[in-house]
DNA sequence: CGTTTCGTTGACTAACTTCAATCGTAGTGG
DNA sequence: CCACTACGATTGAAGTTAGTCAACGAAACG
């Protein structure tokens, strides 16, 4: 595994580069002050699992920095990725005890936890929690939909440039554009967890990699650094609607 | 299309089938008295679409009885279906105006809307709706997680199982268990709605629901019958844990 | 410099789709 | 009452896509 640095945690919340999109939101400082009471943060190296599926629970909580994945595994080992966590997403669920899933560190990782019953308790007198958490529920329905559709009905080509234009779409709005069209990122997924985000063999997420740079509609350095000169190209890749509307 | 009978709606909250399950489960007799003002009725025909997606939408609500299904369709016309709405289920995105899915009627269907603004405002006034909704709205990303694993990893007899074994479930919990192990329904899906929500081709379905046929799995009766002798058996073919755990 | 991990590529195979013919039942109109 | 049609469903044969098995390549680490 290539050497990461370990992100340090933020020392308060007016500093937590999350602050303003997380489940704290929308807290007013004196919420702010009773969450700051019951959380604590937590590291992970990439590739560690941060909890087990089935297992117990005891904390709930937000990625500050790093990306974790949520995966379900059959009996024979198949495995499905249900859920990519960016920073400010929300792990674990309120009024449950048991995880649904594993959720694995997929690079270094910061998480923001809150101890879960008191997080309950707070979540009960603060609806500005309740509010937030409920928009980000439904947010993250909104992807899980997109994600049958692509799941179900799109070809392995477009099933990686759909993943591509998710990364590359987060990025842009993230980076300012430098070159307008042009689009960089680093592929924060090995072709494994990839495949298991596409439902696909890694062989194939190989060949459909090397058959969309080979046309030209990426660019590859290295396995990882990806240069996409033509973003509307990508998008219609992946089959998606393009023609000037906002999408879905 | 064959002819069922229109169902009528309840007159009102009290004698409504799913008082205690919908988002308005916890209300208090008063926040009922709010919700009743802003509520109204509508019956829709199997096939007739409810909702456009894309559509401006006007109203947010609850399945009383039937069940519609959500669908996404590609421009060339793939389309994955991603939710199945049973009774009690909740139509529509608080804080949103654009219907992101078409919504259609699979069976005849009652509906029971609340005009979207007002419901926002009595959303943000009444705890108990918000909290309810948040609560079905995570089991709902559940429902769909599950889903996509089906939808990524499983075989085309495997999918078919799974689907079988929800609406198997489903029917289990709702009737009490006349034969013990033996479980008999009717398909409320066509094999074209069952490809839509599998991620199959219908001949796919076809070809499936006969094999689980003559290997015994389940036994048919028309084409919408279905007797599931064993569902043990039933939940080995969907690839299921079904060693005595409790489900995830 | 060997080892490990990740990625690429090739040959072959299996699973599912596509195209097409046919069946069965329900509703329709003569 | 009975053909006729429409629709959903089934089945077969051929075609395509992605999976499987396997060898090899490249970079990083100790």
């Amino acid at each position: 595994m290539l050497k990461q640095p370990i992100l340090t945690a933020p020392h308060n919340c007016a500093e937590c580069p999350i602050r303003h999109q997380a489940v704290c939101a929308r807290c007013e400082p004196d919420e702010l002050d009773a969450l700051e009471e019951i959380k604590y943060y937590r590291s992970f190296e990439a590739g560690q699992t941060v909890v087990w599926s089935g297992d117990q629970m005891d904390f709930v909580g937000s990625v500050v920095s790093g990306i974790a994945s949520l995966t379900q595994t059959m009996e024979d080992g198949r495995t499905q990725m249900v859920g990519l966590l960016l920073p400010s997403d929300f792990v674990g669920r309120p009024g449950r005890n048991g995880a649904a899933y594993d959720v694995v560190a997929t690079t270094n990782l910061v998480m923001c936890c809150f101890r879960k019953k008191p997080f309950e308790q707070i979540m009960l007198e603060t609806p500005h929690i309740a509010q937030r958490l409920l928009e980000m529920t439904l947010d993250e329905l909104d992807a899980a939909r997109e994600w049958m559709l692509v799941l179900g009905r799109k070809t392995a080509r477009e099933k990686i440039a759909s993943l591509l234009s998710i990364i590359a779409r987060r990025d842009a709005t993230l980076k300012p554009n430098d070159n307008p069209g042009t689009t960089v990122f680093d592929l924060p997924l090995t072709r494994e967890a990839m495949a298991d985000y596409l439902g696909l063999t890694l062989e194939t997420v190989s060949r459909q990699m090397s058959a969309l740079k080979r046309d030209g509609v990426i660019q590859l350095e290295g396995k990882r650094h990806v240069t996409v000169p033509d973003l509307i190209r990508l998008l219609e890749e992946a089959g998606d609607d393009t023609d000037g509307g906002v999408m879905a």
